[in-house]
DNA sequence: CAGAACAATGCAAAAGCTTCTCATTTTCTT
DNA sequence: AAGAAAATGAGAAGCTTTTGCATTGTTCTG
């Protein structure tokens, strides 16, 4: 299997909890998913993974640059598979949505910046926030989800 | 007293702790500091104010627009008194260092990108991490240390 | 292919930050 | 000064994430 193979490649050791949540992670690359969701997405699926092992094996990936780990606002983290090629975030405040972008300019100033200031730039964290103009989300039909009912 | 007029005006009730907390991040109105931090400083000038209530009224400051919050990598957020000029921070992750910056090529693009993706930005968060280049820094003598403790 | 060495897992407990509950105190308005 | 409404403090609770430890699984060697 390929992801032998990958898990293999960055020295990891092939079990059964890594190689789901990486065959997880390669089924929903379009999404940013939560620990949680991962935990749950598998129990849904069959597998029972222990919690603990998910946020480890999420780790061990990012360290070993197999994933990337985003903090969007609301105190937990979101990963997704790394691609390669870096890109930042627009999330949408009503439905959650979330769109990916890359913006040559604004990476270039980054740069700059931290030169200018002295620093040596190791990395970087952008993310839009705002409202999306989605006909599904439910910010445009007024309704404005409490979590009440 | 000048804060108190702060406080009254954006609706709330003028309390002894709303009005040290205010003086305390005027006094340190170059620091970005935790919930936490004001809490310990206050308990160290002399004022028993209880961390759930150093909490509340932080939130409550922010709702006002009288401080802002920002969630740096740590799980934990800092405040800072708002200066009605935008801004965004490059943070030491060696010292914990913070230095503001504003860029209007980057709000512009900002912009751009919202609108191209059909987002109504709200607002967003951008920090860049890296190495400070101060020979103060840890980092400059080998010696690792965690600015939180 | 068995056996040993060592790493990974699951569960529960704990940590770390933040919010909530509720009895008590304080503010602000008559 | 008195009452209504809001704020506070202390601790409990909530949430996400990490950790300890006994158990299980993987890999390597022979
Ligand atoms: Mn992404
Ligand atoms: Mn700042
Ligand atoms: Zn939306
Ligand atoms: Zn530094």
């Amino acid at each position: 299997m390929a992801e032998d193979q990958e898990i293999r490649k960055v020295g990891l050791k092939v079990t059964g909890p890594r190689v789901k949540i990486l065959e997880l992670l390669e089924k929903y690359d379009d999404r940013h998913v939560s620990a949680e969701d991962v935990y749950r997405m598998l129990l849904e699926a069959g597998e029972e993974i222990g919690l603990a092992t998910v946020y480890r094996v999420l780790t061990q990936f990012e360290s070993a640059g197999l994933v990337e780990r985003h903090n969007f606002e609301g105190g937990y983290s979101v990963f997704e598979l790394s691609r390669g090629q870096h890109h930042d975030h627009i999330v949408c405040i009503v439905c959650g949505k979330v769109v990916e972008f890359t913006d040559d300019t604004i990476e270039e100033r980054q740069q700059a910046i931290a030169e200018e200031n002295g620093f040596e730039i190791g990395d970087h964290s952008l993310t839009l926030y705002g409202r999306c103009r989605d006909p599904e989300c439910p910010g445009k039909q007024g309704a404005i989800t409490t979590p009440s009912g």
